[in-house]
DNA sequence: TTAGATTTGTCGTATATACAACACATTGAA
DNA sequence: TTCAATGTGTTGTATATACGACAAATCTAA
């Protein structure tokens, strides 16, 4: 506990080792990719990957987190309006991370990639719920963010499995009325 | 010395290093890169740099050494016959590399750099003629080494400083027989 | 010129990492 | 099945690196 802050040796071998697996990922699939190859790439000893992660797993879902955080936040944070824009922007960040990353995945993982999608998710819309209500805290504000979270991550799947000839953009637009202003909406608006 | 060969972390802190290096030559001039910010874009603390290297021209001079050697090597050395091609091919290494380095390095150190040049250039003609002739070792072919690394270098400054309009390869394409034959070469050849 | 700021090069101490070795699990071919 | 090979996760010890501090050199502006 003498060190200020973080080491940066541990800055610097976090980041090598999910730059690295960022790069593999690219190359094969995520069921042939070993620590080994892993720390190789990263000019890393094997024993050091574990001191940073507990497992391959943990390391899946830090580097998901991480890349998924990076992508929301750079594009939405700051306006922090929830609106036809956002939400385009939003549902479009997760349909091009789908396709650069989770794709490549192991079957059987693609649970805990889906499930950090929507924890993520749940605390964009959440806090922009909030502001845009002007709210401390809210328990229906909480829940709806939860229902918008499976419900915009279930969109992204269903738009990969028929309709990634559309793009993200015309295939959620079509909702987005009925997100906005509710399932009464006149269709004839 | 109990360490069998190289320890991982001097590689790969070495790599680390000269990598940023290269990096930052692409952004600013050689004179206005300090060793501070190598490392800040390495994420290396600043006195290990000074483990390793004596100063800034020394890691100039390494990383010269190591980026010519892997241009050279790899395109060369399989090779190993001593002809228009290569001749061409060699020619071509080194105005890709003025291009893409030497131009932004500080005036005062294209001493620094024509030296490694020529001093590479040597060794990889003085081998293929080795080979070319089957001999073992000779101070003739050692001289012509010599001359050739003066004379293919000195021609690829007079093609930076007048005649980069030109492709390198019609550029040296010209002087070839001339190389190959001897001065006595009949023009009308 | 002077004074403030930046950069260089070095040092001692604390710690993250390398290495080698290990037992155990998983895989794949005979 | 069995055996060999490959991958996983852990440990103790040696060492490269981080950190903070420092004096001296170099740069910049007033």
């Amino acid at each position: 506990m003498t060190q200020s802050k973080t080491d940066l040796r541990v800055l610097r071998t976090r980041k090598l080792i999910m730059d690295s697996f960022i790069e593999l990922s690219g190359q094969k699939e995520f069921k042939d990719i070993t620590v080994k190859d892993i720390t190789t790439e990263a000019m890393i000893n094997r024993a050091t990957f574990y001191y940073h992660f507990q497992d391959i797993y943990d390391l899946l879902e830090k580097v998901l987190s991480e890349v998924l955080l990076v992508d929301l936040n750079d594009s939405i944070y700051e306006k922090s309006e929830l609106n036809e824009e956002s939400i385009i922007r939003i549902f479009t960040a997760i349909t091009n991370f789908q396709k650069s990353l989770s794709n490549r995945c192991h079957r059987g993982y693609e649970d805990t990639i889906s499930r950090i999608i929507r924890e993520h998710l749940e605390i964009v819309f959440y806090k922009m719920l909030l502001k845009q209500h002007n709210m401390k805290e809210d328990a229906a504000l909480k829940t709806t963010a939860v229902i918008l979270s499976w419900g915009i991550y279930g969109a992204s799947v269903e738009w990969r499995k028929s309709s990634m000839d559309k793009s993200p953009e015309e295939f959620i637009k079509l909702s987005i009325p009925y997100i906005i202003f509710g399932i009464t909406l006149d269709s004839k608006n």
